[in-house]
DNA sequence: TGCTTAATGTTCATGTTTGAACTATTATGT
DNA sequence: ACATAATAGTTCAAACATGAACATTAAGCA
């Protein structure tokens, strides 16, 4: 058998799918440099992102949409309640969940979050034409699809 | 002014870069599991990738490739070092830099971990025609680019 | 009902990442 | 040559993520 398996950078999906983790992980820095003025990391914005479109929801499923683990949740969660950005309120009917729930600042802040983010996903997909655009959210979102049930 | 700005959810370029961080993170996450019976973690599979594609390269040179900070690598190495699978050696000329290189057993636990690697990228892309897998691949690249200048 | 199983959230120990301060070495400029 | 800058790597403390074990509550079922 040959020990040199054919190499995966000569393999187009293997270099294109390493650029893709780049493109991500450079955009993720760099969105923590610009949202240091909010004092506010990703991780956290992507906390506010999700209790602004699904509120109420409990933190177990925040943590499934956030593919992290649920005590990383309950880590996470004292420093936004502390600084008044989102209540956590005890369900009435199953005592065990905690609803999720922006507060007014909150949600305010995470405006002024989401025009940094923004203007960061504008300058890095501006370069692609619409229908480009369009087709890489299409095959990403049926890779992770397909990633799910593995 | 209103407060209510254009929200993002709305806007094509948002939604789609969402599903690539989501197929990144979803993506990252599996390979840790798959890459878990070679001991190996999905940072450490980057350094040795790294080594085996640049030998000789320098701590300061395998951070910035690895867009990470210097001293996370001096962190990693000893784990790697410890367990044979490469080797730093003083430069000669300058007396400042340690040259990075694999080992016999560095390089055949890369090959074994590149397998797994390249079976969980075949799997990932192979719903997408090469055509947009290079289409990809390219746009990520000048993603990349521009947000390095940023 | 009562017993078992599952689900939610917390705690804690472990390992990882980060950035600032530090040492040692080399480059630069006068 | 000599003082000053910059560079390579390390150390350390703090922030962060992770997974296993746990307490509480709910659901399933005999």
């Amino acid at each position: 058998m040959n020990i040199k398996q054919e190499l995966p950078w000569d393999n187009p999906r293997f270099r294109n799918w390493v650029a893709v983790a780049r493109a991500c992980h450079v955009l993720e820095r760099t969105l923590a440099v610009k949202l240091a003025p909010l004092d506010l990391k990703p991780a956290q914005l992507d906390v506010l992102m999700n209790l602004y479109r699904h509120p109420g929801m409990s933190q177990h499923d925040l943590a499934r949409k956030l593919l992290v683990g649920r005590s990383n949740i309950t880590m996470l969660l004292p420093q936004l309640e502390g600084r008044g950005l989102l209540r956590r309120e005890g369900d009435e009917k199953d005592k065990r969940v905690l609803r999720l729930n922006l507060t007014e600042a909150g949600e305010a802040l995470l405006m002024k979050a989401l025009k940094v983010h923004m203007a960061l996903i504008e300058k890095a997909m501006s370069q692609s034409t619409p229908e480009q655009c369009d087709m890489i959210g299409e095959q990403m979102r049926k890779i992770a699809d397909v990633l799910k049930e593995a």
